[in-house]
DNA sequence: CAAGTAATTGTTTTT
DNA sequence: CAATTACTTG
């Protein structure tokens, strides 16, 4: 077959970036503007002339995107099987895999990643050993140190410069706290444990190094980098260091979608990339295939950023005009958008194709209650994840104890799930644990607090069985089993946690390499429950509620954006710097051009002060400052009739007498 | 030293 | 209204 059918239904542009030979390549990609198409195109053009699919290494965002790239470049080429062996994945991902495959190289035993929360937790168990324990005067928190840690690291200023700056009430206590991140750090190199900054970093270390790097530059002949706007340093160096001269590199961007400046990342690496490779082909994709040019217009005046595009739409039909729709208050909002979201469904637009996004996920909470008073089906993405309850991170615990029994966090966390085993004693048995202390368990059920022993000896007898097994589904369900009682003594609402647990016992079960598939759900956890739930909610229809971090690169037929108001978009938090403003800027477009037919941006008028609670202040919000006069030109301004004027007293409520039931209790 | 009870905080975004 | 923290009691 001549030409394969990646070629189909490719543009000028697009075309010239899918056939572009070894030469760096940065596209740069407008939203919608088929981004991911080509791509996917590029891959399967490659795969098409003979490239060798593990010579390619495609870094996506997450995992999501790179698992539904490779099986877009499955279905475009003609041998599907070789697609699913080109190297995909996030840059964590990758990384993982090449460290636990040069763990000897490190001078690593054993390679696990732990995630922001169990940096914390090791923090906790370590601080007492500096001093930073005693309960009489205020110190930071583990979490704050965490930060300091994570900083100092990523920018490679020294800690003590750092607490200097931005962390003051930290100065007390500087000596200690140096000593314990010093400490911390060689702590993690004993055990064998990864955080996501040594993933990346240690990835860097091993191709800077002259033998280790030029053996896994030789690796990859193509890499091809998604979503390049929102790398940081590190992924840069990473990207230099597997293609110095940018031979078969690829990139592809929007520096209007930075919205990962908070981990570091900057738009000018994808601007700066194209002036430091010599040589360096640009194209630019500015015809938008997803969105109406009625939504672009919208997108186009919001748009932030240095690369000059202005999307134009390629599409025949001409479209609705979006609408600003002026609310009450927060409860009319959530009415109002259910709603829209019922009358569109009536009209024949499935609720799959609709979404709601929002800044944070608690602006989510009050349409989730209208949601689920009318019945209507919707999945949350983003916000905390199921992963990330406490009981199912207590089940991948034993996992980890299995494959590494040096695992210390994990140790730490299993101890307190005993009863009579507090922090105290689950501080000094974890360390002997991770010391070896698994050999003899008698040794350390003896050192346990008498009324936690019987229990404690039934869970090393499980977790050592365990670490004896290779059959991945036996490991799962004594780990199971040994999490079981531990869980339902521990948790008062322990019924109600069973489901997720059984559930993600038995993915787990299924999986090849029990470790490997444990750190892929550390790095980039699975945020919906449902997403192990099975087959039952396959083929049902619900709306999507999300972040609009968690909506990159995704899109919709109906998008709702709710919360447009100041303080929101832009969050308040944002607004004390001008790169934290531009940063909500980009964010918002991001949203607007998730819309492909029609796009609603709700402003209520009054906003509660506090997101959860029912007794909460109402205070007036103001619009968005990014719906100025030109974007208010372009869209269709809508007001519910209830909304009040501005600083109109709300209309006060008729008086209701409730019998009093004294003659019950004469 | 652990566990229960009372008081007091809160809230970006995520690999 | 949670969920974490501080104080008390066993």
């Amino acid at each position: 077959m001549g030409e394969g059918g990646w070629a189909d239904g490719l543009n000028e542009a697009q075309r010239a970036a899918v056939e572009h030979d070894r030469g760096p390549l940065v596209i740069a990609a407008g939203a919608g503007t088929g981004k991911t198409r080509t791509l996917t195109a590029r891959v399967a053009r490659l795969l098409e002339s003979a490239v060798p699919p593990e010579r390619i290494l495609l870094l996506t965002f997450t995992r999501r995107a790179a698992a539904s790239m490779t099986s877009r470049a499955a279905a475009l080429s003609s041998d599907p099987a070789a697609a699913q062996r080109v190297w995909g994945g996030t840059f964590h991902a990758v990384a993982h895999r090449i460290v636990a495959e040069h763990a000897q190289h490190l001078g690593l035993a054993e390679v696990t990643v732990i995630d922001p929360s169990d940096v914390v937790d090791l923090l906790d168990l370590m601080r007492a050993e500096h001093g930073l324990d005693s309960s009489g005067t205020r110190l930071p928190t583990s979490q704050t140190l965490a930060d300091v840690y994570s900083r100092a690291v990523n920018t490679g200023i020294p800690a003590r410069e750092v607490m200097a700056d931005q962390f003051p009430w930290c100065l007390d206590h500087m000596d200690a706290i140096t000593e314990l991140l010093r400490s911390y750090g060689a702590r993690k190199r004993a055990r064998g444990l990864l955080d996501f900054d040594d993933l990346l970093i240690s990835w860097r270390a091993l191709l800077a190094d002259p033998d280790v790097g030029a053996r896994l530059r030789a690796r990859w002949d193509w890499v091809l980098v998604d979503e390049y706007q929102d790398v940081n340093q590190v992924q840069v160096d990473i990207v230099r260091l597997l293609c110095p001269e940018g031979d078969g590199l690829t990139v592809v961007g929007d520096d209007a979608q930075t919205i990962y400046g908070f981990r570091g990342a900057s738009a000018e690496h994808l601007v700066d990339l194209a002036h430091e490779l010599p040589g360096a082909t640009v194209v630019t994709l500015d015809r938008s295939f997803r969105s109406t040019q009625q939504v672009l217009d919208l997108a186009n005046v919001v748009r932030p950023g240095t690369l000059p595009i202005q999307l134009t739409a390629d599409r025949p039909e001409r479209g609705a005009r979006p609408e600003l729709v002026a609310c009450a208050n927060a409860d009319d909002e959530a009415r109002t958008v259910a709603d829209a979201i019922l009358a569109a469904h009536t009209d024949g637009l499935e609720l799959r194709r609709q979404a709601v996004l929002m800044r944070t996920g608690s602006h989510g909470n009050l349409l989730e209650v209208e949601l689920k008073v009318r019945n209507i089906p919707y999945v949350k993405y983003g916000g905390i994840s199921y992963l990330e309850t406490a009981h199912v991170r207590d089940l991948i615990a034993a996992f980890r104890i299995a494959d590494n029994p040096a695992d210390e966090v994990s140790w730490y966390r299993l101890l307190t799930r005993h009863r009579a085993i507090g922090k105290v004693h689950a501080r000094t048995l974890a360390t002997r644990l991770a010391d070896g202390g698994l050999d003899d368990p008698a040794e350390i059920v003896a050192a346990a607090p008498a009324a936690a022993r019987t229990a404690l000896g039934a869970t090393l007898t499980a977790l050592a069985n365990a670490h004896r097994t290779t059959a991945v589904a036996s490991v799962v369900e004594t780990c199971r089993d040994a999490v079981g009682p531990l869980l339902r003594a521990h948790y008062p609402d322990w019924a109600r946690r069973q489901d997720d647990v059984v559930r993600f016992a038995e993915a787990a079960s299924r999986q090849r390499d029990l470790a490997a598939f444990v750190a892929e759900q550390t790095i980039d956890p699975t945020n919906v429950a449902g997403d192990w739930a099975g087959k039952p909610t396959l083929d049902e229809d619900w709306v999507t509620l999300s972040t609009i971090h968690s909506a990159k690169g995704l899109e919709w037929d109906a998008v709702h954006v709710i919360r447009a108001c100041d303080g929101a978009i832009p969050s308040d938090m944002a607004l004390t710097s001008h790169e934290g403003l531009v940063e909500e800027q980009r964010l918002f477009y991001v949203a607007l051009t998730r819309a492909r037919d029609t796009l609603r941006v709700y402003t209520p008028a009054r906003l509660p002060t506090h997101p959860t609670s029912f007794h909460a202040r109402h205070v007036l919000a103001k619009p968005s400052r990014f719906l100025d006069d030109r974007a208010r030109a372009v869209m269709d301004v809508a007001h519910q009739d209830q909304a009040p004027q501005p600083g109109a007293a709300a209309p006060r409520p008729t008086r209701v007498e409730v019998p009093t039931l004294d003659d019950l209790f004469a």
